[in-house]
DNA sequence: TATTGTTATACTCTATAACTATA
DNA sequence: TATAGTTATAGAGTATAACAATA
């Protein structure tokens, strides 16, 4: 069948930007849920269990990620404003300090192999896997 | 800059793409390493090192992670004929028996997001993407 | 009653360091 | 001496179940 091997290069592809991922990840001492969690209250504050959903883990799950990244002064729990029971998780401005470094290296690491394809078929590529992602992705 | 959306749209792939196999991983209790493993020793055997260095882990992750498929039945081990230190690592049927559904499962899981694009366009894609991944992937 | 988050517990994944056996 | 693999140990990520506080 064809689309087994467009699958296996997805599959292929996911795996070497996860590597690049975990590298970064590993220069900056970051997991890739931490590291993902960075990128995600860049531009954002939420609650634990909007992570949780986000994320697709256990809310428990987020409780031990934000208490290792707070110790490490990344991240910072307040009491949201208007439900009692909830807790608002954000970025510290040393979260930010990591973070912005460590999206650079992820462009560093991707671009050897984008620059196998010339500036028109990455285009096509961007459009393809949008598509692929559906519009909520945008 | 433009390269950052398609970077965006590589990473979000990729995690679409990992959510799908740890999907499938927690369908038939199998971690995504495990699935990968499973995967590659499909069509070959290899040792214990070369497990280590394809995967870009330590061996003694890849002792423990052999030893728990080992135990369920999935992998053995066998004394390398012509190399007494090394340790040769291959699927059992019952590790194919668990691989082949699980492979299927994917393609079943990729399909909606993939149906999503025409089948000029799906070429394109697995074309871009072997690509990038270079000649070694093939 | 239902939801939010935490705690306690347990297992897997991972790495580092020390070790044994073989080359 | 160097390499292959295992063992011991430790930390992070994950889930399940039980719980307290709030809605």
């Amino acid at each position: 069948m064809d689309d087994d091997e467009l699958i296996d290069a997805l599959a292929q592809t996911a795996f070497a930007v996860m590597a690049a991922l975990n590298r970064v990840g590993a220069e900056y001492d970051l997991s890739l849920t931490q590291l993902r969690v960075l990128g995600i209250l860049r531009d954002r504050r939420m609650r634990i269990s909007e992570l949780a959903e986000y994320l697709g883990l256990e809310k428990s799950t987020i409780t031990g990620l934000v208490d290792r990244a707070e110790k490490r002064g990344l991240l910072t729990r307040a009491p949201n404003a208007t439900d009692g029971r909830a807790v608002d998780v954000f970025i510290t401005p040393a979260g930010e300090a990591l973070a912005v470094p460590a999206y650079a290296r992820l462009v560093e690491l991707l671009a050897p192999p984008l620059a196998a394809l010339q500036p028109a078929e990455r285009r096509q590529l961007r459009q393809h896997l949008r598509t692929m992602l559906g519009p909520e992705s945008v």
